[in-house]
DNA sequence: CGTCCCACCTGATTGC
DNA sequence: TGCAATCAGGTGGGAC
């Protein structure tokens, strides 16, 4: 399941891939949910684009798209926003969630396309990127604005913006850190292991919870989102990067599915239970 | 608006 | 062994 760390890894891997790039056709499959722009309109824009850059925000792919003058693209004038774009250019950006299953490789064309094949752009060097999602949670759209996400940044935030958000919340901490209109970012398997690495029960009332606590969670989320990234992110259940490659989080996760096992600090055995409608997990004897 | 709950999806796992 | 029920969860929309 995609998060921050994940997004992060295969937005990296994305980019290093494709900058550069000239989009010369698209094909999409027409299963309607999959986009939140029209599927005519994402080919339109994508057709003949340049991808300048492909970054992270929240757990959304942003890709950057530019319209050389030299090669001037049919709809683009028209419709990009003046004055954001540099002299001779105009911009769009292309997003991509990966939802639950989503993946964004980068094939050959002779390598045959899997299953659940959604999208697929061919670059100017023949490759395709594609988009591939058997669960279709995932979601692609296009839009002429900077793409700013709905909440704060969780790697960047300041310790007491990061507390300002929970004043007055009455729910559930772990509930807190999940709504992504207060963090951008933060998914299941995250918000257990930064509770559990700030020995915070999932349950505390987020207004509840004391000034070291807050300051505690704070680094603790940080804390755990740069490991993860650094490893590649946590490859649980079908997420791979770019490449097709896993990552290796999930080797140091502390609670998430671990359930019945033993915590690794003091051996009492994780606890499982369901909250915000998300199987949660922590040690009832390390988390108060 | 804050909060809660469910539908959307398919593949993997569990249960009988 | 085989088939059906259950589980997984990010997001958005509806209910209260």
């Amino acid at each position: 399941m995609p998060e921050l760390p994940e997004v992060e890894t295969v937005a990296n891997g994305v980019h290093d891939r494709v900058r550069g790039q000239r989009i010369v056709s698209v094909w999409t499959s027409g299963k309607p949910q999959t986009f939140k722009s029209p599927e005519a309109e994402i080919a339109e824009v994508l057709t003949g684009a340049t991808i300048a850059q492909v970054r992270r925000v929240g757990k959304t792919i942003v890709m950057t798209l530019v319209f050389p003058a030299d090669q001037p693209h049919p709809n683009a004038a028209a419709k990009a926003p003046a004055g954001d774009a540099a002299p001779g250019t105009a911009s769009a950006e292309f997003l991509v969630h990966l939802g639950m299953s989503g993946r964004l490789l980068v094939a050959h064309p002779d390598v045959a396309r899997p299953p659940h094949t959604h999208a697929v752009l061919t670059l100017g060097d023949g490759r395709e990127l594609r988009f591939v999602d058997p669960r279709r949670f995932g979601r692609l759209s296009v839009r002429r604005e900077a793409y700013l996400g709905p909440g704060q940044e969780p790697l960047t935030i300041s310790p007491a913006d990061f507390a300002a958000l929970f004043r007055g919340r009455k729910m559930p901490i772990k509930a807190a850190l999940l709504n992504q209109s207060l963090l951008h970012g933060v998914g299941n398997i995250y918000a257990d292991e930064a509770l559990a690495r700030a020995g915070i029960r999932p349950r505390r009332q987020a207004a509840r919870l004391t000034r070291a606590e807050l300051a505690r969670l704070h680094a603790a989320l940080g804390n755990v989102l740069r490991r993860a990234i650094e490893l590649g992110g946590s490859s649980v259940s079908d997420y791979v990067d770019a490449d097709g490659a896993t990552g290796f989080f999930q080797l140091e996760h502390l609670v998430y599915a671990r359930d019945g096992q033993p915590c690794r600090s003091c051996a009492t055995p994780i606890r499982k239970i369901t909250l915000a409608g998300r199987g949660t997990h922590f040690c009832p004897q390390c988390q108060r």
